[in-house]
DNA sequence: TTCATTGCAAAGGGTTTGCAGGGCG
DNA sequence: CGCCCTGCAAACCCTTTGCAATGAA
């Protein structure tokens, strides 16, 4: 769909930054994208790391997760899925939905939209939470 | 768990913010509902409305939408629907979305989440958007 | 050499919070 | 009357931006 705009200058800074979203399995914020890739290069800057991303997201490299107020979370793309979050403590986990083009389909349809596609955002609580909401239960 | 619900009060703004958001179609962000309810409150402040909102998404009377890094969009919550957004403007509109039940149990089985919900989050380009698109020809 | 990219610091913007006074129940 | 709620301003937090220096092509 869009077309992919070579990157223009190989840096040290993007290449870490990129190593790190690709060896992470999780969502990372931002900043622990940053603390983490500090440990490899100390002098890098916050700026340096969201100046990578916004470039990244551009080139439909990663996928940004906006999680209702906080901080935004990094999503490096390997597949089509859609993430579960946590509504008690903001945690978000991958899972697997197969029907994203049915749900587009059914959409398209309603709208003068170009809808270009979906992002189904499930959310509950996790095992976590809910062990400790049946503990503190009044 | 603790004691996070007090005696509600009805006062004059929250009374005002409610009638606002009911009498409003459109998905208005906190600082437009400063602004119209400034109409016939001009001394209300804009931490109330935000405090307010937060109240009545505790309650479940408005739906937060975050989108993608501006402000947040505040939705009064009448029927099930999902929400198609322009990635260009920034727009929100309401669309019916007739399955959400089936992408809950299509998730439900894959995670020991307790899954209370799903927003599904389309996205493209509005009309709008896209004839300035075909004028720019970027 | 050129100019995209960087580090630093400061600005930006939306949202939240501390406080003392106000007003609902 | 108690204490929830308000207005105000300042604080907060995450993200973006200006600028001179740096370094990839």
């Amino acid at each position: 769909m869009n077309k992919i705009n070579p990157i223009k200058r190989n840096t040290k800074q993007r290449t870490i930054i990129l190593e790190e979203l690709e060896g992470n399995k999780c969502h990372p914020t931002a900043d622990e994208i940053y603390e983490k890739v500090r440990r490899k290069m100390p002098k890098i800057s916050l700026s340096t790391v969201y100046r990578n991303l916004e470039i990244l997201r551009r080139e439909g490299v990663v996928q940004v997760i906006d999680t209702g107020g906080g901080q935004r979370r990094y999503d490096y793309i390997t597949s089509e899925h859609s993430h579960i979050r946590c509504i008690r403590c903001g945690k978000l986990e991958d899972i697997v939905f197969e029907k994203p083009q049915e749900v587009i389909e059914d959409c398209a349809g309603q709208t003068d939209y170009e809808v270009l596609g979906c992002n189904v955002d499930i959310y509950g609580i996790c095992p976590e939470c809910k062990f400790k909401l049946t503990i503190k239960e009044e």
